[in-house]
DNA sequence: AGGTAGCACTCGGTACAATCGAGTGCCAGG
DNA sequence: CCTGGCACTCGATTGTACCGAGTGCTACCT
């Protein structure tokens, strides 16, 4: 129910590094971080989110959990920056937190942070306004979270590999030409083209692409697309023809890489995201490889992550970006993804509200279109 | 056939503007650029469009058209100024040329240009390899449009407005849930969700459905989606509550502000062709929008321009970029669009030759899929 | 032992002046 | 009408000094 934590085990921090500590044992946490490290590190990340500058020793001390003077926060400071939490860009620098600096800001955070009134407004009005196919609702409600985040928000609908095939038509679009149109049970209708070739021209008509089709809707109903099984034949010879041209269109379809209805909004934001511009065009053409973000996506998923920050994803090109995700379910299902990608010092406890109530609010949409009347949801 | 000269009126110049010119009545062309200023600026524009920097009198000297000392170069570029087809930065810099400067170069460029080998290389092996849907045959051109000139690229697509209707289908797909897939004669298909509504529960069934659908496309077939015409009602209660659930439906689709279906590609490639962050931010939010996008081009065509530079289309956001336009044809008709967006010192040669022969073999593509076998077109 | 105050040190950023040089406008002379 | 020459402009570059934020270290205090 909370998903920023991340499904990590719970020892972070690689033993060998621990030998450099001059810390003693203490009683408490065995190697957790002091709690107040915890909370200057903590104050360090929130800081430097909101500032965006170094921050050096003497801007946090007063920070709640941190009332010491600022040479006793320097130590501390060297110490996380020992442990690979901080580093400096420079010596006689503030301190920037690391990738691993972030990954402890996350894990520890109390609360996903909540949307301002204006937000949930707008999320609200969202849902209670959206109409449409539900590409198109996806579409938007990658807008959506682009906006309520001002990072880059990508949808990752469902795939259609368990949905079952519910109606197969046929339908002449003139000369030798006519389109495969499949209509599967998650309401999502692939099409394609069909030649029918000079050699056919008249015999198959409109009768004989009902009646192919009919053929083929009661053969394949209830059955994947990537697994039709096999349709017999045995009607006249322009029956057949078409039956077997419809079948093999089916079997391009499927195998033809499935888009995977992928959605990227708000890509524009990346742009005051970072400040070299050779970044912003290197992350803006990843976000343009719809194939890649969906693999990114999944990979991420499957290591139990539902944040990856900077190297955590492995993903060179991305290293300056980090990712928040969730699972959009719809009747306890799986049905899809949606998250934001933004520069690894990106608003988490936003990101994170944002994406967790989206990602709600999307699920009950998908599950049952609006209750017609009231749109006052909850 | 000459698609980049734009159809404008033969005289620019407002004649207001002339009475400071010192330049004596020239026998040859009226009130049109002497033979050397217009190579002068042509050079100015070239040389800018190649480095991006002002290009002083020194610089131009001795290309084509142009053997003087800089000193006559100077006083021709001083004139250029204050004719309004150059700018300086500031006093004792290079010039820069104005839109309209651009304009005049556009307008007497001799050839829109060549592709190097590679380029018509990768134009051919695209459209040889190409395949699937109109939809992601649209998307990828967008691509490979992106590719050749290092520009973002749209690609509008026909609206549906005189596709006609070829099939109506109602498909059941689970408890008060049934989808409406009308197929269109340019081979696109719209659907829509339809809620039965509890009431109906049972009563509608697949018999009724497919009934229904085969009344609704024995009255809809021919007709346009904006007009459907009235569908007649006669059967039993079901029957009847099934074909008015559809030719609403129907009615919905038709109003529901079609996606116009538009591709834009490549616009990470705008990141590196402006040097201020905020602008490259504020183009890269206008392509998203996709409705401004198609707007725009329409209204850049319906002007009868097929370059539009700057201030030319009247579009403050993109007061910076220029758009290169070309209607794609498919049989004689006009089909669809591509273009590029991008700097106003964009490499126009290059891009109108792109925009040409992409537009062009798009549409033969469009016209006939490819000619099985021989993929070695032309 | 842990925290603190103090201190020397580092080093990026800024401010300022000097200089450079690309480029201009203008003018007198071919 | 073009050209060479000249004074002038002004952004860019370089050098220098300096400021100050920030650090690490250490002696000292509790």
């Amino acid at each position: 129910m909370v998903p920023h934590r991340t499904a990590r085990p719970a020892r972070p921090a690689p033993p060998s590094s621990r030998d450099e500590s001059p810390a003693p044992a203490h009683p408490e946490g065995d190697l957790e971080l002091d709690l107040r490290k915890a909370a200057i590190l903590t104050a360090v990340v929130s800081e430097y989110i909101e500032t965006a500058e170094p921050v050096g020793s003497a801007h946090i001390t007063g920070t709640p959990g941190v009332e010491v003077s600022s040479a006793t926060v320097r130590s501390d400071m060297a110490a996380l920056e020992r442990d690979g939490y901080l580093t400096q860009p420079h010596t006689s620098a503030g301190r920037i937190p690391t990738d691993k600096g972030y990954r402890f800001f996350v894990d520890t955070l109390a609360t996903p942070g909540t949307l301002g009134p204006a937000q949930r407004q707008e999320v609200r009005r969202f849902f209670a306004h959206v109409h449409g196919a539900v590409e198109d609702l996806l579409g938007h409600t990658s807008g959506l979270l682009a906006n309520l985040t001002d990072y880059a928000a990508v949808v990752v609908g469902p795939t259609h590999e368990t949905a079952t095939i519910r109606s197969v038509q046929l339908v002449d679009l003139g000369p030798n030409l006519a389109l495969l149109v499949v209509v599967l049970s998650d309401g999502a209708v692939e099409k394609r083209a069909i030649e029918l070739g000079a050699d056919h021209a008249g015999q198959i008509d409109d009768t004989v692409l009902a009646a192919a089709a009919a053929h083929l809707t009661a053969h394949l109903r209830g059955r994947t697309l990537t697994d039709p099984g096999i349709v017999p034949e045995g009607g006249d010879a322009a029956f057949d023809t078409a039956v077997r041209l419809g079948t093999q269109a089916l079997g391009e379809l499927a195998s033809a890489g499935e888009p995977e209805n992928v959605f990227v909004g708000g890509s524009s934001r990346m742009a005051s995201a970072f400040d070299a511009v050779e970044t912003v065009r290197s992350v803006l053409s990843i976000l343009e490889q719809q194939l890649v973000v969906v693999e990114l996506v999944e990979h991420i998923l499957d290591r139990g992550l539902s944040v990856a920050i900077g190297s955590e994803h492995g993903f060179e090109p991305l290293a300056s970006c980090a990712l928040v995700l969730a699972p959009v379910s719809v009747d306890g299902e799986t049905a899809g993804t949606i998250g934001v990608v933004g520069p690894t010092r990106m608003n988490y406890p936003r990101a994170l509200a944002s994406v967790q109530i989206v990602a709600e609010r999307l699920g009950e949409r998908l599950a049952g279109p609006p209750a017609d009347g009231g749109d006052r949801g909850r």
